[in-house]
RNA sequence: GGCUCCGUAGCUCAACUGGAUAGAGUACCUGACUACGAAUCAGGAGGUUGCAGGUUCGAACCCUGCCGGAGUCACCA
């Protein structure tokens, strides 16, 4: 099947009869041809010009000819400036079309027996989701697809971080000012609602804290700690932590409210079930819109525990060590990084004591001994860090961790932050393209005779596919920028530029009466814009392990993306239908009809449903 | 300040991991619907790849130094 393999081989075979240059085949560099070139496949020719002491055209001349004897692939090909371009044949292409178009399941790597884990979303419990989440979420759904491809067995988790401050400060702020105003009694979504007193609570905070600024306390601690450089502004922007934990009255509750909790504090611990479970049915109502789900949640609240418990015993057998104050702490300095806390003096978790439970315990549970974890860069530090602890712990699986890194979204204004509310929110945005898909549909007026239900699942389709292949689209690793005001495009490079392409599909068979012949087509002479096709086709599975090697899902969606406009443009340039001869118009329909389910399976590869007709 | 990442057309992104004249989309200008769906196709214009050196047959990519931006350096998560 990998005929570029045998390209390679062919070439070291012909270097090593005619010039007695040994080289490993893998190292043959061979490229698909530029447009401008006739050809199919080049042959980088400079890394063995030195070494078989020849020009570049006769070397290209030799190998060439080498190629033509030898393979039954190459038809003809040419040199340019050191470059040898290869033409397969017409049969060879046509075989390939056939291959596949009777392929179940075409692009499927084979099946291994890996268990992977795919870690996203990661939400706390006081807030909607909001844009940022919506890239991790399909990150996390499309890495999962593709390894799911790939040929490994793949469970799709998230982890929720439910205990804490945080959580603590919107709890007290509901029982403050809440009236006990439920999602039922207010008819607001959960999430939103748990969000409006986490809000609340920092404003109080605020004012709180101004109040304090002008009191005597306030003004005799700015003399007593203030540096040389400091204004009274900086100074208490600074202070701010501080005041918090050991001036701040609301401070003072929120953390008893948590010891009550660590405690298991009856009263407490049901309020946190319920304003919990309120933004539980809110994301849910989330993913669900984005057409994404988990296999298994974890909740932190469940996992510290056995967190706290492998510190300790870390600390038995010296991974770890203990300060005088009682911490606990690994040092990493050995390999480059530094001191990090594992265990507060007073015995609470910390961030990556939560981490370390949680791995363990899913390796019990489902064996994974690969584990990605789609988390922002913000916490490429932390990560580093935490996989060091694993591998100084001896984990099975610290050799199989990932942490797929993705970049923030910046908005047009600059960075999104919560507190100065320019957060866009997960909800809004999703109904606003799916509006956009909506009126765009209207005013082209193709399925407005549909029932309205089929409508809307038509506008939620394009909507979604708009958003996500807008933000797959992009490398994981770079920042991108995001800008709502003119949402998302549905022309051009886009998720349902891809979907009309296989619209059209759709379209002419709904209008080719008969069944589609068999695919006997083997004279058919093929014109370029076909041949360009079958080539992507060819190329299906080496992009899904590229994509699966690489984590990154972006190089799946410009696959879909050049498969779609080669697709249009073949469309336009050639009749299928009303073909020249029959033979034509059969050799269109197979591939019309492979292209079809490609773009179908590519799409699925980044979440994105077709519809039959938009 | 230390460490890490980033800088490509007006804008949003590519570039097969060191290969040919750096490509797409968008916006702008032109042309193509009585032809299988125009959410389409074709053409034009748009670049000193942040700057300066170096490495080699060849550099957006590797090395060095600047300039600009981001992240991180919490007993926050």
């Amino acid at each position: 099947m990998n005929f570029i393999a045998t390209i390679q081989e062919e070439v070291a075979n012909a270097l090593l009869i005619h010039f007695e240059c040994d080289v490993d085949s893998d190292s043959v560099l061979i490229n698909t041809t530029k447009q401008e070139f006739e050809g199919d496949y080049t042959v980088v020719l400079f890394p063995f010009l030195k070494r078989a002491k020849a020009s570049p055209d006769k070397l290209g001349q030799i190998l060439g000819t080498h190629l033509e004897e030898n393979t039954n692939m190459v038809s003809c090909f040419n040199i340019v400036k050191g470059f040898l371009n290869v033409s397969l044949s017409n049969s060879f292409w046509l075989d390939k079309l056939a291959v596949i178009s009777t392929v179940e399941n075409y692009g499927s790597l084979p099946q291994r027996s890996d268990k992977v884990l795919v870690e996203y979303s990661s939400p706390n419990t006081n807030k909607p989701l909001h844009l940022g989440h919506i890239r991790t979420i399909l990150l996390g759904w499309s890495m999962a697809q593709i390894l799911e491809k790939a040929g490994y067995q793949v469970t799709k988790t998230l982890i929720v971080n439910d205990r804490g401050i945080a959580i603590c400060k919107s709890m007290l702020s509901w029982l403050k000012f809440g009236d006990n105003k439920t999602p039922a009694s207010t008819g607001t979504k959960g999430d939103f609602l748990v969000g409006e007193y986490y809000v609340k609570f920092d404003q109080e905070l605020a004012k709180e804290y101004t109040a304090w600024q002008n009191s005597d306390e306030g003004a005799s601690t700015y003399e007593k700690l203030k540096k040389a450089d400091d204004t009274i502004e900086s100074f208490f922007k600074g202070f701010k932590n501080k005041y918090f934990n050991e001036h701040s009255a609301l401070g003072s509750e929120v953390k008893a409210m948590l010891i009550k909790w660590e405690q298991g504090d009856e009263e407490v611990k049901t309020l946190w079930k319920t304003m919990n479970q309120w933004v539980y049915d809110g994301h849910d109502v989330t993913y669900e819109k984005l057409g994404i789900h988990f296999d298994k949640a974890y909740y932190e609240s469940e996992t510290y525990l056995t967190g706290k418990e492998i510190v300790l015993e870390g600390l038995k057998d010296e991974t770890f060590y203990k300060a005088d104050d009682g911490s606990i702490w690994v040092d990493l300095e050995d390999v480059g990084l530094d001191k990090k806390i594992l265990l507060r003096s007073d015995g609470t978790s910390v961030y990556l004591t939560q981490d370390l439970g949680t791995a363990d315990i899913r390796y019990e549970e489902l064996g994974t001994e690969k584990m990605i974890y789609v988390v922002g860069d913000e916490q490429d530090y932390h990560f580093k860090v935490l996989f060091e602890i694993m591998k100084k712990l001896k984990r099975p699986y610290s050799k199989g961790l990932y942490h797929l890194s993705y970049g923030m979204i910046d908005l047009p204004t600059g960075k999104m932050k919560s507190r100065e509310g320019t957060v866009v929110d997960a909800d809004d945005l999703i109904e606003e393209v799916i509006q956009e898909a909506r009126e765009g549909a209207k005013e082209r007026g193709d399925v407005t005779q549909l029932p309205s239900e089929e409508q809307t699942a038509i506008f939620n389709n394009i909507g979604l596919a708009a958003l996500k292949f807008f933000i797959l689209k992009v490398n994981p690793k770079k920042r991108m920028i995001f800008n709502p005001a003119d949402s998302v495009d549905m022309q051009g490079q886009t998720g349902p530029y891809i979907q009309n392409a296989f619209v059209r599909i759709q379209s002419i068979f709904r209008k080719s009466e008969e069944a589609l012949p068999a695919a006997a087509f083997e004279d058919y002479q093929m014109v370029e814009v076909e041949k360009d096709l079958i080539k992507t086709l060819v190329n299906y599975p080496v992009v899904i392990e590229q994509a699966a090697l690489q984590y990154d899902p972006s190089i799946i969606a410009s696959y879909s993306y050049t498969l779609a406009k080669q697709y249009h443009k073949m469309y336009h340039d050639v009749r299928i239908l009303t073909a020249e001869t029959e033979l034509a118009k059969t050799f269109r329909l197979h591939l019309s009809k492979t292209v079809g389910s490609i773009l179908k399976s590519s799409l699925n590869l980044l979440g994105i449903n077709v519809p039959d007709r938009m």
